[in-house]
DNA sequence: ATTAGCACTCATCATTTCCGAGTGCTAACA
DNA sequence: TGTTAGCACTCGGAAATGATGAGTGCTAAT
């Protein structure tokens, strides 16, 4: 973007961004004098505004209210104004408290984590779960249950778990089971899950002359357990977006509501930030969603040493504190990334 | 509670309810006579609601409104007035449809349950899963995964799956957790996860001299494992209850979702359900929770032919379409006992 | 280039007015 | 005695009105 802005109109433009963050009312002319040690009078910082205004960076509501920043101006201000801060003392605390894995399982620390973000966020806080299917199979277990019916049980390298009841036509004994979890294991350890697809695919090419008939099932089977629809994601702390104002009216509370019951919407944004590694910023309508309208996400990737697992991050109102959020949402996910780390 | 009303003004209660529940208007002496096809002036009627009034089954917004039913009215309603229909073909199917279980695991299940309520009765699907704690323990597996950490899968009769990550300070080989596991279910088989807990402490007694220090660090391992907190409820359709009149105000709006973002209070009020085999319900401020007033509940067991598992059921408004929602709450508790029957 | 001054705009809030649905009461009626 | 017509009254909600004040754009002076 061109950026012929002089450092004044910066300033005032940085003024604007942050007066806006805190009162969420348009800011006038007044107010950025006032506020900032700027000796300018109001009618100096009326003409820039103006300016800005022009260059799209400012909008007015209406004639005779302020101005308010556009998604542009947020896209300036975090990729140039914004001074990063560290994450505070506190805030650091509470993170580190909640990293701990013993007694739970995945799902439990990722969801805990999501919630953590939006409680020290003040936002909503998101974590999408690691894809299942890229991940390397460590496990596989069938369990009989009662009737004709066997649970499959997965578990990942990662040590997230999914597990599947099948019903099947024919009556397996528990022995039977075990030589068929034995087999698939031997069969495929160390492969990831998408590769277990097709290794079931060739082997049952083979199966249907060479093996017997017992582990032939056992391949079917497994080829019935393998998870289809396998996004999870965690959003949490909706409740915190409520107090904001810009959404106190019921028309724009319901819209927001309504798109993250689906949560099917934000998969594919979060799959791109899967795509770039760390910090990822969209701002309003960069996200392409229009439920996303008036919202920014924040997120960064939280990854093992030897390959990136999911995204996390935090979602709130495009005038959201940036300057402080941004740096929890990247320790965060450094913590995660630790405690994730298998060896 | 005393009986001393006449047959006309139950059949005016009931038609000022039926028409509440619809318009969601104060309802008016006039619109009684129209609505339905009673021979009498609005001038009778006026008398008799204000009777109804006295006896707190009516109660006016303000003097020149209509009137409201009150939760006493809706209770005298759903206990002696209301006709139960069956459910209607298309709602039967679409219950019925839903019924599956292959491929999935329980919690899917359950939360796509708990979505279907919602979708065919237009409020809010709820469904408590089973207490892990009361159930049988059909089998118990550790998975080494990278480090000192294992992954504790503990799997009951009903097919769900608690699984948890252990930080350890032995390093124990794969051969050591077969070993550890064969011996745990030999020896915890068929007994309740509650029942598992006194056992595994009465075996740590023993273990400390009898058995070999592996078996010893077994039972702790396993002891570590078991569930704690235990209550997973699916709350599904919210935005059903986003276009209901009564909750079109902000305030109003955030309350109830703040009240469900924190499900625990909910937890208690499926309890008492939980202990009353059937359909149960709660109108208004008879949960005794603040959150739940202006919303009833209607709730009915799962089961297997052995023992109840949960509680599922429709939270609405109060001035829910009981005729329709009661059976539909019915008919999908009953089909889901059959789908979890084991034999 | 900056600023003071000024006329103008327009959302917000409080006040008023008007309307009508609905009520309670009384008196007449079957 | 139970039912109904008639009527005065109440009160919320919508629409109209007006005052307030924050904020703007423009012009002319510094």
């Amino acid at each position: 973007m061109h950026d012929n802005l002089t450092e004044r109109s910066k300033q005032i433009l940085e003024a604007i961004i942050e007066d806006y963050i805190v009162t969420a009312e348009p800011v006038g002319s007044r107010m950025v004098t006032r506020r900032h040690g700027l000796n300018l009078s109001p009618a100096t910082v009326r003409n820039v505004m103006a300016d800005l205004e022009e260059m799209g960076f400012l909008a007015s509501p209406h004639t005779s209210a302020g101005r308010v920043p556009t998604d542009k101006a947020y896209r300036l201000y975090v990729d140039s104004l914004l001074g990063v801060r560290r994450v505070a003392r506190e805030e650091r605390e509470e993170i580190r408290r909640h990293c701990s894995l013993t007694g739970k399982d995945i799902g439990e620390v990722l969801k805990e984590t999501s919630r953590m973000l939006s409680s020290v966020s003040h936002y909503m806080g998101i974590v999408a779960a690691p894809r299942f299917a890229a991940n390397v199979l460590r496990h596989l277990e069938f369990v009989k249950l009662g009737g004709q019916r066997i649970l499959v049980i997965l578990v990942s390298q990662s040590g997230s778990v999914q597990n599947k009841i099948i019903e099947t036509t024919d009556n397996f004994s528990t022995e039977d089971l075990v030589r068929m979890s034995n087999y698939l294991n031997e069969l495929l350890a160390g492969l990831t899950i998408a590769q277990v697809r097709n290794r079931l695919l060739e082997e049952m090419e083979n199966a249907k002359t060479k093996y017997d008939s017992l582990l032939s099932k056992a391949l079917q089977l497994s080829q019935q357990s393998l998870p289809d629809k396998d996004s999870e994601v965690f959003i949490e702390g909706r409740s915190n977006i409520l107090d904001l104002p810009e959404f106190a009216d019921a028309g724009r509370m319901k819209e927001i509501f309504r798109a993250f019951e689906e949560k099917g919407q934000l998969v594919g944004l979060l799959d791109q930030c899967l795509g770039a590694q760390g910090i990822n910023i969209f701002i309003g309508a960069e996200s392409r969603l229009s439920q996303m309208a008036g919202l920014s996400v924040i997120t960064s990737t939280y990854m093992t040493s030897r390959n990136t697992l999911g995204v996390l991050g935090v979602i709130g109102p495009t005038r959201m504190g940036y300057a402080k959020v941004i740096p929890i949402v990247d320790y965060t996910a450094k913590m995660v990334s630790r405690l994730l780390e298998i060896e």
